[in-house]
DNA sequence: GATTTCACG
DNA sequence: ACGTACGTGAAATCA
């Protein structure tokens, strides 16, 4: 094997890093996360890759021979942040730290240095790797050099190009060059898009045939592009000048010099510990991290015995709780500088007074996830009384990416090491929280309800087991009928399980046409694909017929009688509350928000939820909240005039963009106005609206361009707050609940797509969640105070689940109905449907 | 551990 | 020209 010789181009990398990482700054206020996220990516390509050698490419600062060739290059790229700029001038000095040769030269970019660097080294016999996620750089594929794509994983070789571009490596500087290169300010040739430029070159070779026959007047070449390519003339030749990289820039490192980083340490040292980046110098020196301290990096926290720690918790103001492992339970405990103490079950309950009074004390009782503590100490037959602070919970309400659990880290340790955190935390997390304006949305919702959202899940879900059982049996023998088919009509055992199986039976034995590829470029085989097949052949309808009672066999039947309780004989779902990005709950261990109910299949699932004796299953869900949310925010005057009537908004919908009455819109007209309205919801394209309804994209195009019409509120809004998301780079709910959005400046129009449809969404979807956790605290209030023998047992993100006793059902599903319509105040009604019944299937309507 | 598929709102 | 509807969690397969 060659030995490689990787080039990494710095400035990209940290322009990535500064526009994908919240603003980190260290304890002098300096703006640190560019350098810390190029800093990481450096250490993780080493330790990955292992590449025998490396160099690390600069821009130099001041114009290059490109803006003496064309003035305008780059010139529609926006001012660097300041905050950035501070980063890059320090990055070469941090990084010839870290030990990795440096290369700058006045004059030219870094992609012209490592195109130069790239060439020798294969000149030496070193297969050349250039580490970037830049077109420009997949000109230089070839013998000897390759381009990694680190952000996407990706070898770009001769094949990955072709499939991306449509061209093969030599083509690639053509192409760009018709194409053009609009965040480099080069323009191509109007009218020549990639399908276009891949089109001529595969056809012609090059530019000069392209041009050759384009004067020619090849028919192969439309009269308008002709005119365009002719007309273009030294355009093309300047931009090819731009886009070509120098391979023979004056580089005078050579690839031998270029050994793997090995830091200086004491360089290393200063310049990290001015930097604060202490974990990760521990990392490369262990030794050299002995002494230093900082807020975001404790140092490993201090065990200590419980009968010594016990007076000054007893005294302190804020101590730090933490227990994991409810069926097997350890706790942890600690004070401000005097360290931590761990106890097993055992232990505590030897110690069981002292702890009683501990934990039921007025102290500020500061754990990383409050909920699960409760649980375990539950076991304890233990309580954790209020005041609390959570800081995971904190953290959430902040939306700031946690660390995630440290890999090889025992239970044990990770809980002191957690629990100890907390506690040092508190300070910073809660001035920050009132700096941010989520100090409120912290106290007043987050954190009173971790003890409703317990209570619901000890409550759990009464499950009919027996009927779960027969149900197993019944969807194995289903199964096992339509495996055999399934065999017989392949002609050999086929598992259908396996994706690629399953590939290869449609379009390599049975010859099937492909019809989309999966996200990593596989040939897919999903719902879409298979009811697309079904037309051609009769095997997909059997795959689907497969799939579905696979899955609910697997997932679902399976699934929960392994997790039903031996004790309780019910389920107990544990909710996340830190988890989902818009402020919506989720559910793990088992899933209680995704039972099916859609299919027929699916109602037998639903139907193993059920009550218990004495008890009706009760169901209130709010209608239409997302849109009621919509309406409320955008004041958009038809749709909240649609709302205070009381009308079907599907229906108002269809009437306003087929501009018909009410009574002339049919049952094809309302389902897609009802696509239209989930679509609006989710940032839909006209590309997504037509798939989904399998109408022409111009048909879909129109629909919404009517829709934003008729509901110009609407468009408004999503104007004014996607500009005010990229200003901020942030968005909120109406009651204050925040999401980073980093991916608003990113410079991959994909990627910054992404982020304004969530955008769009955030403010929505996390609104309803607001809403239905409002509800969650007031039904819980309201519960208590009247000493309800009703239990909530679960939250299905627009709707609440009740076990009530049969004598009092309907009146108590009223009362629940009031709460939640009234948990929020909008300008619109928010209205709740109810409904009851023996099991989560069968359930019948309750009239107001 | 990543990938694919699919259940829900 | 980008790629093309938001947000979740779980199971099976395969590397």
């Amino acid at each position: 094997m060659k030995p490689r010789f990787y080039l990494i181009d710095a400035h990209a990398f940290l322009h990535r890093a500064y526009h994908a990482l919240p603003p980190l700054s260290n304890s002098k206020g300096e703006p640190v996360g560019a350098l810390y996220g190029f800093a990481r990516m450096l250490l993780q390509i080493l330790k990955r890759d292992k590449p025998e050698r490396v160099a690390v490419c600069f821009d130099a600062p001041g114009p290059t021979f490109r803006h003496k060739l064309y003035p305008e290059y780059k010139a529609t790229r926006k001012k660097t942040d300041e905050d950035l700029v501070f980063q890059l001038k320090k990055a070469r000095e941090m990084t010839e730290a870290m030990g990795f040769v440096c290369v700058e030269i006045a004059g030219y970019e870094a992609d012209d240095l490592m195109a130069t660097l790239a060439q020798k080294g294969a000149d030496d016999g070193l297969e050349s790797v250039v580490v970037t996620g830049d077109k420009d750089a997949l000109q230089l594929v070839g013998s000897g050099i390759r381009v990694f794509n680190p952000s996407r994983n990706l070898w770009m070789d001769a094949g990955e190009i072709e499939k991306k571009l449509g061209v093969g490596p030599k083509a690639v500087v053509d192409y760009l060059s018709l194409v053009g290169d609009s965040s480099d300010n080069v323009p191509g040739v109007p009218g020549i898009g990639p399908a276009g430029a891949a089109k001529l070159l595969n056809r012609f070779k090059d530019m000069d045939g392209i041009l050759a026959a384009a004067r020619g007047g090849d028919k192969a070449i439309g009269p308008k592009a002709a005119k365009a390519l002719i007309s273009a003339g030294t355009d093309i030749d300047r931009a090819h000048e731009l886009i070509e990289l120098k391979r023979d820039a004056p580089v005078k490192v050579k690839p031998e010099d270029c050994r793997a980083p090995a830091p200086d340490p004491a360089r290393l040292t200063d310049v990290f510990k001015a930097l604060e980046f202490n974990s990760l110098l521990k990392e490369i020196l262990p030794a050299a991290a002995e002494d230093a301290e900082t807020k975001d990096d404790p140092p490993a926290p201090v065990l200590a015995e419980f009968a010594d720690l016990e007076r000054v918790l007893a005294r302190a103001a804020g101590i730090a709780v933490g227990a994991v492992r409810p069926e097997d339970p350890l706790l942890a405990l600690g004070a401000e500088g005097k360290g931590t103490c761990l106890l097993d079950g055992g232990q505590a309950r030897a110690h069981r007074k002292a702890l009683v009074d501990l934990l039921g004390g007025r102290a500020v009782k500061c754990g990383n996830d409050i909920k699960e503590t409760l649980s375990s100490l539950e076991s304890l037959d233990l309580d954790l009384a209020e005041p609390w602070f959570d800081a995971r919970l904190a953290a959430y309400c902040l939306n700031l990416p946690r660390e995630k659990s440290v890999a090889g880290e025992d239970a044990a340790a990770a809980l002191v090491r957690k629990t100890a955190r907390a506690l040092s935390e508190r300070a910073d997390l809660e001035s920050r929280m009132k700096d941010e304006g989520v100090l409120n949305l912290y106290r007043d919702m987050e954190l009173p309800l971790v003890r409703v959202l317990r209570g619901m899940e000890r409550a759990g879900v009464a499950v009919d087991e027996p009927y779960l059982r027969r149900l197993s049996k019944e969807f194995s023998s289903a199964i096992a009928d339509l495996q055999a088919e399934l065999d017989s009509m392949a002609g050999a055992p086929i598992n259908v399980n396996s994706p690629k199986q399953l590939a290869a039976l449609l379009f390599d034995k049975l010859q099937l046409p492909e019809v989309h590829k999966t996200s990593k470029g596989g040939r897919s085989t999903d719902e879409e694909t298979l009811k697309a097949l079904a037309a051609r052949h009769p095997i997909a309808e059997k795959i689907l017929d497969y799939r579905e009672l696979a899955k609910l066999q697997s997932t679902y039947v399976e699934g929960l009688l392994q997790r039903l309780d031996p004790k309780t004989r019910r389920v107990h779902t544990t909710f996340d509350q830190a988890g989902a990005e818009t402020g919506r709950l989720s559910s793990l261990n088992p899933n209680l928000q995704n039972i099916p109910i859609r299919s027929e299949s699916g109602q037998k699932i639903r139907r193993a939820f059920v009550a218990p004796k004495g008890c009706l299953l009760v169901s209130a869900d709010y209608s239409q909240i997302d849109l009621r949310v919509l309406a409320h925010v955008s004041g958009d005057a038809v749709l909240k005039d649609s709302f205070s009537r009381g009308e079907d908004v599907h229906l108002r919908t269809a009437c306003e963009v087929f501009h018909v009455p009410p009574e002339k819109v049919d049952a094809d007209m309302r389902r897609k106005a009802k696509a239209v309205n989930f679509g609006i919801v989710y940032g839909q394209t006209a590309f997504g609206l037509a798939g989904q309804l399998g109408i022409p994209q111009a048909e879909a195009a129109a629909i919404i361009k009517r829709y934003f019409e008729r509901y110009s509120g609407v468009a408004r809004w999503f104007e004014k707050n996607q500009e005010e998301a990229k200003k901020a780079g942030v968005v909120r709910t109406f009651l204050g609940r925040l999401r980073r959005i980093p991916e608003l400046s990113a410079k991959n129009a994909a990627v910054r797509q992404f982020g304004e449809r969530a955008a769009r969404n955030t403010p929505i979807q996390g609104g309803s969640a607001d809403i239905i956790k409002l509800a969650m605290l007031a039904v819980s209030q309201e519960l208590e105070r009247s000493g309800s023998k009703a239990r909530m047992i679960l939250q299905i993100h627009d709707e609440l689940l009740f076990e009530a006793p049969e004598a009092g059902a309907a009146v108590f599903a009223g009362k629940m109905r009031k709460i939640m319509e009234g948990a929020a105040k909008l300008d619109v009604p928010l209205v709740v449907d109810v409904k009851a019944g023996p099991n989560w299937s069968e359930m019948e309507a309750l009239k107001a």
